[in-house]
DNA sequence: CTGAAAGCGCTAACAC
DNA sequence: GTGTTAGCGCTTTCAG
């Protein structure tokens, strides 16, 4: 900035007062500074900006989810960066993979940047971290799941509503033995859609048949295997809720054999429609929960400082056939 | 860091110190001062760190892909990010969304954000911009697409090699006439794959026919209307190279009827192997891509002044059936 | 309308 | 081992 100074002719602080757009600069003066910064291709350093300006932070915001290449957060990611870019507003982001360290890890590195805020994907662990007083006045919000015990806004869509809305519908259709079949309950979203499983039962007066019921399954394989196990029982079901993506195309290729089986799977796949037979799911929207998650951000960093709000997002029953499958 | 200072007894040079990992403090007041810091809960200001230390640059890097939203793109942010959090650099990302216009705003943002180097999916149109003296210094590797004109590091695929390897697939399966459905031409890739296409035609003698060649297809639609329109023909196809997985899409339904045509696809989809047909495929490796970028950019910025490099990635060749049909 | 001085939070270089 | 001084690149504040 001396230098274009020097070559302009005017101090630092007319340099700085053209490139940053201020009023109150004489045109020629404006002109000679604009060759100037042209001819030696000045660039503002904006981290020494934000340093010494008071007025509105960095203009950066960390968006920091489970994992990037995962379809669903990579899409919640996009609408995050357009709504950020819509502000001038850039995106530091990063993945936790799950790993409570590198969550504290990088969001600790976030916030030693000087970001204004933070959208956040919590890991399954406790949050305490966060509330410091290292984070006083950083807003976060958390999307996709809550965060146990921390008092921040919070995007989520209503899991157990969508699972409800599943099970309703296979019941719909003649079903009684409906199984479950799902990750760990103790990830939230999993235990929601667990909970919105035993809703529909209930509401059904269907007392909840444990053998049914199926935990823990991480893999395709071990979804698969679990089918093969329900399908052992003496009184074997006749459709199945599958409570992830995984899940579903886990059992995807045994749904005929030996008897034909109705699914609703929670999670949209990419091909649902042209898969054999086309998939019947329970679809989130991606875009929306970061579109939502970015709203509340960025009205909190404009200064709103209201009781931590809580959004949820309802979601969608997609009808494409393997759900309207009536009972033998 | 004043306060931790005062707090701790000590001035705050020995609060740098101790914050900062250097050696040459005394463990007593090492201690003394880490209390001090967990009580006010302070945390460095890694920007104004990084304004006066010369040594490592900001430990940031820019990441600028055509669309965050895309899979592709997703698993190429992924292993970017992967490998930076590895080298303790954080990603500021961005999404062109193939306008120049933003591309530029973002850049632009980035370096004056004085990151230590860009990963850039170039938009279509020139990058004489980032020739100028502003961008000296930053350096730059281009991914899944050369910047024309720009000499930098870059990293793509061999769509080239790939397309041709898909068409001989289909030539050796029996197959004369074989079409080729892509978007515009002018798309970088897209050119290589048609180049490719035609290669192996020329291999075989088989002489290139225009009717069987139909770029520009931007959606599923206009790629199914145009097989409608190779199907007219009086000599009709027997077999596709569609171009990318829109395309690829776009066909898939109408394969059987009237005729059965065989298919290899450029870009693997999620679900593949379980359409019907499963299908062929020439399949890329967008996490080696992401890999690859990030490991030039990293031996740059450790002060790599070689000249530029191009690194091209093989595809390989995904046999699942659409594209194992021999001709009738 | 323009410039000089001071300081944002931190660390390099040197003194003690 | 620890403190002092100066200055990174910019903007605030106030004086001309």
């Amino acid at each position: 900035m001396k230098d274009v100074a020097r070559l302009a002719g005017v101090s630092p602080m007319t340099v700085s007062r053209v490139v940053s757009g201020e009023p109150g600069v004489a045109p020629a003066t404006a002109a000679k500074v604009g060759q100037a910064v042209r001819a030696l291709g000045y660039q503002r350093n904006d981290n020494a900006r934000h340093l010494r300006r008071k007025s509105p932070g960095t203009a950066t915001i960390g968006l920091l989810v489970d994992d990037l290449a995962n379809p669903f957060y990579a899409r919640m990611a996009r609408s995050v960066e357009d709504e950020a870019h819509r502000r001038g507003c850039l995106v530091l982001i990063g993945s936790t993979h799950d790993e409570p360290r590198r969550e504290r890890e990088v969001v600790a590195a976030f916030t030693a940047r000087q970001v204004d805020g933070l959208i956040l994907v919590p890991t399954a662990a406790g949050h305490g971290f966060l509330r410091g007083p290292a984070h006083a006045g950083t807003p976060v919000v958390c999307v996709d799941r809550p965060a146990p015990g921390l008092a921040v806004d919070t995007v989520t869509v209503d899991n157990r509503a969508g699972a409800r809305r599943a099970v309703t519908h296979l019941l719909a259709h003649g079903h009684t033995r409906v199984a479950y079949l799902g990750d760990r309950v103790g990830i939230w979203t999993q235990g929601q859609r667990c909970a919105g499983y035993l809703d529909a039962l209930t509401a059904r007066g269907i007392p909840e048949d444990p053998a049914l019921i199926r935990h823990g399954l991480r893999t395709g394989d071990q979804a698969r295997a679990a089918l093969a196990g329900l399908r052992a029982l003496p009184d074997p079901p006749t459709a199945l809720f599958t409570s992830n993506d995984l899940i579903t195309l886990g059992v995807l290729d045994d749904l005929d054999h030996p008897a034909p089986l109705a699914v609703v799977g929670f999670d949209d796949l990419p091909l649902a429609e042209r898969l054999t037979p086309p998939l019947t799911v329970i679809s989130q929207d991606p875009l929306a929960l970061g579109g939502a998650a970015a709203g509340l951000l960025f009205s909190r960093i404009a200064g709103d400082t209201s009781a931590p709000r809580s959004v949820v997002l309802e979601t969608r029953l997609v009808e494409r056939g393997s759900g309207e499958l009536r009972r033998a």
